[in-house]
DNA sequence: ACTCAGAATGAATGATCGTTCATTCCTGTG
DNA sequence: CACAGGAATGAACGATCATTCATTCTGAGT
């Protein structure tokens, strides 16, 4: 997950900033994508330029628009990645067969999701670029809420599972989900916005608390 | 809550687009505020601009730069206003002495966090558009944190008499108040992303069941 | 009724942005 | 080696934005 984005800080080697190559189409469309989600941690979403962009991906202005048809849509397309490198992992995770335990599938789904991958600055800081022009751009919703759906049914399904498995009663699967997907969510903003009063430790010892609870 | 922002819609009465009117400069710093919240909600925060607000406000451009010097000041200033408000009102019923049950006032500050005034798309947009920028600007960042501290500590205090009063065991309240928070922050973000998936009665249900698990 | 401090205006300015497209330059193919 | 298809470039363009400030207008004090 942490090598998908952020291989190359300066692109090319030292010098040579001349000579032009031509690579495949999807090549460059990734590494725009790539340089589109540094520069969103860096300067945020509101203040991205295209100039910045490229630049940032070692190449020149026009190839956005020639990849990418429009600023808005490499915006698009770099939502959607985002949202499904992190979805696509939480689900990896749960529809796994490689962890046949329920709890250690818990627990793994609960490293992921508080752990070096995904709690980067970087990461985070993106994520909630979207989330706040959500409001007001309905396309960036849809995108989040279409992934968002099937990781929250994926849950639902694990945690009936689990609820099964020990016989509980009087606990909703749904509820629970809900609940534990708002936290993390939360947590996440708590990192990001208040690193000082919570830390990675923390947020975990908070989100292990819950299922505990719950359990 | 809900009365302090957006009670006019154009701004004067019909026709009447033409006489200058002179008004004190803080009624004018809250008349640009509140038009700011307004533009925010429905266009998000990286494509607002200042012909934008200053006509929502029914003024003009130059009143802007004249009561906020700067674009960037009076987006800090709107920032510090929701925030305040929103942490304003938490405070308030969790210092305030009408109620003097330590449940009810729990159920007060749930009802406060997931009620109608807070969890209005217009708020909820203003509040995670700035988030969404907090990783790039530590001004907002250090805005937020500010307040947000102070709460987290009364919401600490109260969480912890709670605990006095029933004599619990192995329950930290200051783990228990960071997870309640992060669960709030996170159900506000479903009630705006996911909306159609998270109705604001279940969002209810869930917070209700995270302090009945607690306690 | 008169005055004037300063609130309010909006045309003008300079800077910056997204987008276009004529041109240049690779590179796989014959 | 020569060539063609198309990937890549970046100067140029029109649109838009934040900011300025000369000017207009208001209303409280006298």
């Amino acid at each position: 997950m942490s090598g998908t984005v952020a291989e190359k800080g300066l692109e090319q080697s030292p010098s040579a900033g001349k000579r032009r190559q031509i690579r495949p189409k999807a090549e460059r469309r990734q590494q725009l994508i790539d340089a589109t989600i540094r520069c969103i941690a860096q300067q945020g979403l509101s203040a991205i330029t295209l100039q910045m962009v490229t630049r940032e991906a070692g190449l020149s202005v026009g190839i956005a628009n020639l990849h990418f048809q429009s600023k808005d849509n490499l915006l698009r397309e770099t939502l959607r990645f985002v949202a499904e490198e992190y979805h696509g992992g939480q689900i990896r995770i749960m529809e796994g067969t490689a962890i046949a335990n329920l709890g250690e599938r818990l627990d793994a789904l609960l490293d992921f999701q508080l752990g070096r991958g995904v709690t980067q600055r970087q990461k985070m800081s993106v994520w909630f670029a979207y989330y706040g022009e959500a409001g007001a751009r309905p396309v960036y919703q849809k995108i989040v809420s279409t992934v968002d759906r099937l990781a929250a049914q994926k849950l639902e399904a694990l945690f009936a599972s689990i609820i099964a498995e020990a016989h509980y009663e009087g606990v909703d699967a749904k509820e629970l989900a809900t609940g534990y997907s708002a936290l993390i969510d939360g947590l996440h903003l708590g990192l990001l916005v208040t690193p000082k009063e919570l830390s990675k430790r923390r947020a975990r010892a908070v989100a292990r608390d819950f299922l505990r609870r719950a359990f």
